[in-house]
DNA sequence: ATAGGGTTAG
């Protein structure tokens, strides 16, 4: 729940500028504009300062009134005041005002209230294009993208740019690639006027979803590339983990684009966080020695510290966190989880008493890392002391991550029969995830079987995943099982998974091939 | 003079 504003913060010369204007000129075409000024002012509480008093007389203000005071409560995320505005406009017979009744939308989505914001578009009689941009884009921000798509489908008035926009960013939410092509056939068949903001939002779609030889052809053809663009094909590369292709795009940037910002670096730096990337990754590094004005604290930091862990560089990701001077929830839980996937799970444990002591609390993911931090170091009483405290001191309910964590801390240590003891123990039923720690516990101690056993558990669950049975697979291959093998193969092809597997195999496949468009200067113009 | 949209780390 977001504070209520205070109005403490305002200085007393502020309040006496605006007590001024008041006297002088009480009038609403006066007092408006300055009311919009305050408003994406560094200081939108003094807009609320000013709306307070322009309500208390009644010729100071008029239906235009409210729409500022509405969107100065969406930036201060002020609910409570929100809601009183929200009450006065329906005393005061504005309440058919769609200009009114939009930012009222706005305002409660923003608040995520869908319920409040399903309620005033309801009772708008003439939906215009802003109000349906502003369901379909408020529903998507809330998590509910199906029903923003659903909405978008319903929608009687033409949409323009901004509802596509909205509607793409639902159709990333769910991985919903076909659909955005289908909109950019639209787009490329109807519209003349697009805004770039339109093509990156397909380019963003393209590059979430994997389909980067799409993103790529878009890229070249845009007629323009922002530090957007050039951001979010660069992120796409890094999804995929193509660092050469995003280091050779970042550098493209350099000498033709737009000025990088920290977002570039951010997806720069995690497309060269894979093995093999240190180069690349360090060749970023000394690019940032030249931008003093990013600051360390923070996503670009944190980004290099991830780096360095990934890329095997230890020491200088320890470098890079001693330089910072804040540290959040996830430059702790990048350098535990980083010395621990480098075998350094004492000191990882050991700087996890420190996040303590510097006030921070952990999270989920701080304990992924930490729980993997024991497993790979063998350090099982921690693990399961920690696992144990998770959710008894730090109120993180386990999930199956955890779980398939601890399944492979006894794995590990070849407590084969004690893992599997805490798989049975569970509170939730255990899914692909946990059961495959098991299997790979008893792959590595060749205890066959137990595997036999975890195996045909394994196939009667419906909630095993591809990556588990390709597991199974490859553990029989390796053990020369050939007809055990093609046969779980043959069930990963006829249990339903084939779906699945065509969607998440298929999309993620090579990225650069020979029809594409080779992207230089000169076809950058 | 009034309303809606895009890239960011574990």
């Amino acid at each position: 729940m977001p504070p209520r504003p205070t109005f403490a913060a305002l200085s007393w010369r502020q309040i006496s500028q605006i007590r001024a204007h008041f006297i002088k000129s009480p009038q609403p075409h006066i007092l408006n504009p300055l009311l919009g000024t305050l408003t994406s002012s560094a200081a939108p509480h003094s807009a609320l300062h000013l709306y307070n008093l322009m309500i208390g007389l009644p010729a100071a203000h008029n239906h235009y009134t409210f729409t500022y005071a509405l969107k100065a409560c969406s930036f201060l995320q002020a609910r409570h005041k929100g809601t009183e505005i929200h009450a006065r406009v329906l005393k005061s017979g504005h309440w058919s005002d769609v200009f009114i009744q939009n930012s009222l939308l706005h305002f409660y989505f923003v608040h995520e209230d869908v319920v409040s914001a399903d309620k005033v578009f309801e009772t708008i009689d003439f939906p215009d294009v802003v109000s349906w941009t502003c369901v379909v884009s408020g529903l998507s921000r809330c998590g509910f993208e199906r029903e923003a798509i659903d909405k978008f489908v319903v929608m009687d008035v033409k949409p323009n740019c901004s509802t596509l926009i909205s509607v793409l960013s639902a159709c990333c939410g769910l991985r919903e690639l076909n659909y955005g092509r289908a909109i950019h056939g639209y787009v490329l068949r109807n519209w003349s006027e697009v805004t770039i903001n339109l093509w990156n939002a397909i380019l963003d779609l393209y590059a979430k979803c994997g389909f980067l030889v799409g993103a790529r052809n878009l890229f070249v053809k845009m007629p323009e590339r922002d530090v957007f663009s050039w951001t979010t094909i660069i992120g796409g590369y890094a999804i995929l983990g193509c660092h050469e292709e995003a280091i050779k795009l970042f550098q493209e940037m350099l000498r033709v684009g737009p000025e990088p910002n920290e977002a570039t670096i951010v997806n720069v730096l995690s497309a060269c966080s894979s093995n093999g990337a240190l180069a690349s990754g360090e060749w970023v590094y000394t690019y940032l020695s030249s931008r003093p004005d990013f600051p360390l604290d923070g996503p670009v930091g944190n980004a290099q510290i991830n780096m360095f862990v990934k890329c095997g560089d230890v020491d200088k990701a320890i470098h890079v966190y001693n330089k910072l001077e804040s540290k959040d929830i996830i430059t702790w839980s990048t350098i535990t989880s980083g010395l621990a996937m480098n075998g350094r799970g004492n000191h990882a444990l050991q700087l996890f008493s420190l996040m303590l002591v510097h006030g921070v609390s952990p999270d989920d993911i701080t304990f992924i890392g930490l729980l993997s931090a024991c497993s790979h170091s063998g350090l099982i009483n921690q693990g399961l002391m920690l696992f144990e405290a998770m959710d008894r001191v730090y109120g993180v309910k386990a999930q199956m991550q955890h779980y398939a964590c601890v399944v492979d801390m006894y794995g590990k240590a070849g407590l084969l029969e004690k893992a599997e003891a805490f798989i049975r123990a569970m509170p939730v039923e255990a899914d692909g995830s946990v059961w495959g720690a098991l299997l790979n516990a008893c792959k590595i101690h060749g205890n066959e079987i137990m595997f036999e056993r975890v195996r045909k558990r394994l196939v009667g669950s419906r909630s095993v995943s591809v990556g588990t049975l390709a597991l199974l697979s490859n553990a029989y291959a390796g053990c020369e099982r050939w007809e055990d093998a093609n046969r779980v193969r043959d069930e990963m092809r006829l249990g339903g998974l084939k779906k699945m597997a065509g969607s998440s195999w298929v999309e993620v496949s090579p990225v650069i091939n020979g029809d594409e468009v080779e992207l230089t200067s000169a076809s950058l113009g």
